[in-house]
DNA sequence: TCATGTGTATCACTACAGCAATACACCAGG
DNA sequence: CCTGGTGTATTGCTGTAGTGATACACATGA
């Protein structure tokens, strides 16, 4: 917890660093390595161990924190929230996913995919994500 | 066949307009309303009808061709193409759906969904594909 | 209080996506 | 052959997304 090596960001990727900054910090929430309550590395240590500048990494914790995924505290940093249950309701994060899903289910339909297949699709994807 | 509407286009919704062809010529092929063998509308009739620069609608036109939904023929236009069986094998389409849905399924690993929440959303959308 | 730590508003620069004006190559049909 | 129809290569303009340098407001802790 002293000094992870933050992120490791690519500027070459083609995926902006602030979205790598907040895929990255995503993933880190979402698999429990930053639990509710921990503080984000500091924008400023971000910046130096990743060679880029503050306002990158802050324009990336806002968008975090527009996400929901986290809280400012003045003075002290960005706060991991509690995402479980209130505001982030289960209804309401299905709604954001079906929001991700319908156009790759639509384009699906132009393939002429069956239902079936896409459901095979679906499975082999879910499998690789919780092995 | 005549002078159908075209494509309804929308210059402020801030999706571009090359896309908006893309997906409504998609669409409606998709659809059936435009069956392989059937020309697509002129670059030049579109640009008219839809107000924008022919070079707009060939710039679509060409993605549809990369797409494989599209091909060319000299001195008449672009045609329908059978994408049923051929290089659009289902293994390919359901690679090509996987690059979309993969996206999506790591948010919802991110918004700590489960994969049945998953299957169920997935499961809604399917029902509403193909009522 | 004040030194040091947070995050950020403001402004400016740059690269590139989106779009269009022009001119062109090609083909079907008379 | 020539006319009128295809699509498009080239070039340039413009808005804006992405990034960064600077300076600032605020909170903590000794």
């Amino acid at each position: 917890m002293s000094s992870p090596r933050h992120f490791d960001i690519q500027p070459q990727s083609g995926v902006p660093i602030y979205q790598q900054i907040v895929d990255q910090a995503g993933a880190l929430i979402a698999g429990g390595r930053l639990a509710p309550g921990d503080l984000l590395p500091s924008v400023r240590e971000v910046a130096r161990s990743a060679e880029v500048n503050p306002m990158t990494v802050s324009k990336a914790y806002s968008k975090l924190e527009a996400e929901g995924l986290v809280e400012r505290v003045r003075g002290r940093g960005m706060r991991v929230r509690r995402l479980t249950e209130g505001e982030g309701s289960v209804t309401q994060r299905k709604t954001q996913l079906e929001a991700l899903l319908e156009p790759a289910l639509a384009r699906a339909a132009q393939l002429g995919l069956s239902a079936d297949q896409v459901r095979q699709v679906v499975e082999r994807l879910l499998k690789g994500y919780r092995p």
